[in-house]
DNA sequence: CTATGGCACGGATT
DNA sequence: AATCCGTGCCATAG
């Protein structure tokens, strides 16, 4: 049999293997999790042991390795990313230190108030005065996603109020900004918001429809059944879906306020926990980006000493199990070594690939394929495709996208489109967006411009408007 | 007649 | 082998 030729590459030893690291890899951190334990409660030779913690910046360590940030060398380079596993206890999307110091707009007020205050000072001067109590009520019962907790009937009865003045409170308090605030679901939240937008500019027609009887499937992108329900195609389905989620934010207070035309980062997906957070290491334009590969649990897997030492003395009934519950484990235990070592070459590999992409944003997004990265890696295409699909990663701006979205094509000439188009002072039809895509090197079709509009959820021409911002 | 959406095909990607 | 994506052609709306 064939032992491992090259140079750190841990190559399997058995098709047992190959197929377990294989279904390793497809797994986000979450399942994973869910993986160990299972494997963890049913296997007596395998144990989890505590991560050591780094000594200086209180870090848990992956094993026995030195902290891969406090004992870096100075030696640092920009091309070099620092990449390495790092085990959790807690599953919410966390910022390092470091990088959580930087704020993307400059222009926020320095002395935040909180959001109550906020609204009650935009609605103040429409309200009357016997109002006030109410929109107090409602303003302090709002969750930290700014929507309403309790029910409006419960405020009606608190202040002996009819239940209409309530609700007229109410939409004065959700055509403040941020829109929608104080909506009772992200439903309303939504309906508020298109309401308002469409007070502005068109929205496709069929959007209300969409979020009134589809939400649901808005919510778990299932475009093909939205479709049905709608009586259009799967494609409609989707672009509506799209304007929704670029210009719509059914958690009103996740966004920064002042800005009405989020850019906001897909806000149906954002609960997802991230499989890779990227940061980086200091705020300098030339700084290495640091990627932790979030591990499920906290500590490390490994089979247990003690057990394989009691499979020698092993009463002859239990033997066969034990011996099997052993290879069982090593193999486990390999399979998760290989699938945390293809990750972490796999996101080396990204992050000094696509370093502009993760600093700079969109529009610096390298074309490239999960071929290609597998010819590079030197492992097969359908071990990336694997360990890319349904992952989610962290950027440095916070914002958590699919890691699919590393090997978008069409995403750089999708943001090139959009600029265009805000830039543009005359409304431009696709053919003349087309030309100017190609004068920018991107020779697209006039057709492929309608998809990636549509994409975008931007309008056709003849229903576009434009207005200046603010 | 122009601009755009639907459908389907072929090639690339997974 | 199945799916996705860009594109061409045609129908339709304005």
């Amino acid at each position: 049999m064939l032992i491992q030729s090259q140079s750190h590459t841990l190559r399997p030893l058995t098709t047992a293997h190959l197929a377990q690291t294989m279904t390793l890899l497809g797994l986000t951190v979450i399942e994973l999790r869910q993986k160990i334990e299972g494997e963890l409660a049913s296997n007596p030779a395998l144990e989890l042991v505590e991560s050591r913690r780094c000594p200086t910046c209180h870090r848990p360590l992956p094993g026995n390795s030195p902290c891969p940030l406090c004992s870096r060398p100075q030696r640092l380079s920009p091309d070099q990313p620092i990449v390495f596993l790092s085990p959790r206890e807690d599953f919410h999307p966390y910022h390092h230190d470091i990088s959580s110091e930087e704020l993307p707009d400059d222009n926020f007020a320095p002395e935040i108030e909180d959001l109550p205050h906020y609204v009650l000072h935009q609605v103040a001067v429409e309200l009357q005065p016997e109002d006030r109590p109410l929109a107090a009520h409602i303003l302090t019962s709002l969750d930290e996603d700014g929507l309403l907790s309790v029910p409006l009937s419960e405020i009606s009865i608190y202040h002996h109020v009819p239940l209409q003045r309530v609700e007229k409170v109410l939409r004065m308090i959700q055509h403040a900004e941020p829109v929608g605030v104080g909506s009772p679901t992200p439903q309303d939240a939504l309906l508020v918001q298109l309401e308002v937008l469409s007070e502005s500019r068109s929205i496709p027609p069929l959007a209300i429809q969409a979020i009134k009887q589809g939400m649901s499937l808005l919510s778990r992108h299932r475009y093909e059944e939205l479709g049905n329900i709608l009586g259009i195609s799967s494609l409609q389905a989707k672009e509506i879906s799209q304007f929704i989620i670029n210009n719509l934010n059914p958690f009103p207070a996740r966004t920064h306020w002042g800005e009405v035309h989020q850019k906001a980062s897909s806000p149906l997906d954002t609960y997802h926990f991230p499989d890779l957070i990227i940061s980086r290491l200091t705020n300098d334009e030339d700084s290495p980006l640091v990627v932790e590969i979030a591990m499920p649990l906290f500590g490390v897997l490994r089979v247990n000493p003690l057990f394989r030492e009691a499979l020698r003395q092993a009463p002859a009934d239990k033997s066969d199990q034990w011996r099997s519950d052993l290879e069982k484990a090593e193999l486990f235990v390999k399979c998760i070594q290989q699938r945390n070592n293809t990750i972490v070459r796999l996101a080396h590999r990204l992050a000094v690939l696509q370093r502009d992409f993760i600093l700079e944003g969109d529009a610096y997004l390298m074309p490239i394929t999960r071929a290609r990265l597998s010819k590079e890696l030197g492992v097969h295409e359908s071990t990336i495709s694997r360990a890319v699909s349904d992952k989610a990663v962290q950027l440095p701006n916070g914002k958590i996208v699919p890691m699919a979205m590393f090997f978008d094509r069409s995403l750089r000439i999708r943001t090139a489109l959009k600029q265009i188009i805000n830039q543009a002072t005359t409304t431009l039809s696709d053919s003349d967006i087309a030309e100017l895509l190609a004068k920018q090197g991107y020779p697209v079709a006039r057709r492929t411009v309608a998809k990636y509009r549509a994409m975008e959820g931007i309008l056709p021409a003849h229903l576009r408007q434009h207005f200046l911002p603010n």
